[in-house]
DNA sequence: GTGATTGCAAATCTTTTGCACTAAA
DNA sequence: TTTAGTGCAAAAGATTTGCAATCAC
């Protein structure tokens, strides 16, 4: 099953355009089994390590942003100081915990942005994020 | 008139509970006399050069976060590797061309973010962003 | 005077880069 | 074999911090 599991990454990565090193192979696993998650590089360079794979945060960073380009992550911008990467590409918003820097999907089927005016004429929207931000309530 | 801007700028700043000191009236002055701006700490830091005023890039940052503590400024995260200032600390959304780092402000009340579900019920609505992230059109 | 503020330089933290080495096709 | 990918260590940026000097009250 570990054999299956490696070859989903494996397909998954050449369906990318992706070339299945054994360092992309380990980070599909560990990034796309399961459900969808919000993770830093950080975050993701522990995991490896803490999966016994050997790969360099040079390698998380270059293959988390290899992963971007081939559309199988989206990158989250919430925080000045660090960059999520979510493996949900699909179009949504999210809550962000500000006291825990923690990210939840909020389904873009659920959420109506409307009367957003054109910004110019020679320029398209790329992308609409919507953050919503939480706090702990004060007790 | 220098000598109204500056008091304009004391005013202020004694209203925000902060001491007038010579450097943050002469940023005040840059940031709060005219139109609503957006500004990174580098930016502000050239501004402040080229007007002829010595502050420290240091005393920027801690300026930048002491007014956006005092309600002054807000901060805008779009972009991962630079943080933005906005003088504007009403309620209101972004346009952020990603060609050129340029924000735009959208006016809230043209725009109707409807359906947002709850996060958790220890959990209270911080802040809602909104960014419109615009290209320029390919040809 | 006294505590708040500033400036500088060094430290920190995240992310990127150059280059020799290794692995996939 | 040939090119893409990796690891390391160093570099690069943005931001922060410690501490002595300075300023506002």
């Amino acid at each position: 099953m570990s054999a299956d599991l490696d070859a989903n990454a494996e397909t998954r990565l050449r369906a990318a355009g992706l070339r299945p090193t054994r360092q992309r192979v380990a980070l599909s696993r560990l990034l796309f089994q399961g459900a969808h998650r919000h993770i830093t590089a950080e975050a993701l360079h522990d995991e490896a390590a803490n999966a016994g794979i050997g790969v360099s945060l040079a390698t998380i960073y270059n293959t988390l942003h290899q992963f971007t380009g081939a559309g199988l992550l989206s990158q989250v911008i919430v925080d000045s100081s660090k960059t999520y990467f979510d493996t949900n590409v699909s179009s949504h918003y999210h809550f962000y915990h500000e006291d825990e820097g923690a990210l939840i999907d909020i389904p873009c089927h659920d959420v109506a942005v409307e009367g957003l005016p054109d910004c110019r004429p020679d320029c398209s929207v790329a992308r609409v994020d919507v953050i919503v931000r939480v706090r702990r309530k004060d007790q």
